[in-house]
DNA sequence: AGGGGTAATTGGTCTGACCAATGACCGCCG
DNA sequence: CGGCGGTCATTGGTCAGACCAATTACCCCT
């Protein structure tokens, strides 16, 4: 038995997990604080240090008398908020950038026209994106698209050369 | 004037500031909550709801009587909430197998040396765990293992077939 | 049917209380 | 004198209840 997580953490799970039983979709009001304190029998000071949380990290946005509503996954603020609390230079931002050249990668190994990506060659974001877009997953571009804007946050600068870029094209 | 942050931001800004103005290092133990609370002239359940925040992304420890304690900045929380928002309950299932194939192949790219795997061509799971331990990359095997982990609540059997997992071997 | 005002709903904050776990303090005994 | 054990203050965990503020829903009157 390893689940001794604390109460906390459980309760965030739990809200999470009866947003998606419920249907919720971005943009819903989800249940009212007093409401959620019932259904789950927990409190209403505990159900708002989730629900607080859960606002810090963009996943709900909270409106004094009208209710906490469901974001989109666009507006989800934690990367940024996580990548606050990061001292740059942080030993793991090499994770970061060798993740995305692993996840472009996989997506060129799968392109079959080449072609479509000369037109992008001139910038590294629009070259990025084009390939990613062609492997038509939503998953995977989500994955991308978050570990992306991690790397952003540290590093605005370009994640291929130009040459690289153009040993992608010659390399088919 | 744009500073319409609510009153919760505030709080947790507030605890950051003071956190550093103090001086305290990884390790050490903050104010207690009703401290907090009276230097902040903010009520307990305020400091409550900003200290579980903080707790949530890693940045301190709480011990039920012993107090708030700072922690070291490369306890990786802010990796695994990534990975437990990346994968939510909407996904859909053949972007779960398709992404799966995807992360597998870019590691495969990347593999020096094929024979490693030739052990394991037996076994789906394993063949599959130690072609992503290649690749080194904290960041990239934790996002790997939540949507497998996700796509075995879906799916119990293999990924690949023996056949497929024989033609990865030939391919190199 | 439209508009306005009132009441209900909902989040925001606080007070106070009690429990549970921890740790420091102190006295007792060897 | 020193180690040991128990007591109690401290601290986090949780809850109930209250009150305010903002929003929203509703109903009534025109």
């Amino acid at each position: 038995m390893e689940k001794k997580r604390n109460a906390f953490e459980t309760n965030i799970s739990a809200i999470k997990t009866m947003i998606e039983q419920d249907g919720f979709v971005p943009g819903d009001r989800i249940p009212s604080e007093r409401e959620l304190a019932e259904r789950l029998s927990i409190s209403r000071p505990s159900v708002r240090e989730a629900l607080r949380t859960l606002a810090y990290l963009g996943i709900i946005e909270t409106r004094h008398g009208g209710g906490s509503f469901l974001l989109n996954r666009d507006d989800h603020t934690y990367i940024q908020i996580i990548a606050q609390f990061l001292v740059t230079g942080d030993s793991k931002f090499e994770d970061l950038a060798g993740t995305l050249r692993l996840l472009e990668q996989a997506a060129f190994v799968q392109l079959a026209d080449v072609s479509i990506l000369e037109a992008h060659v001139d910038s590294d974001a629009a070259f990025r994106e084009t390939l990613i877009a062609t492997i038509d997953n939503d998953l995977f571009e989500r994955i991308w698209r978050q570990v992306n804007a991690f790397y952003q946050s540290f590093d605005q600068g370009e994640l291929y050369t130009r040459a690289e870029r153009e040993a992608f094209l010659k390399r088919s």
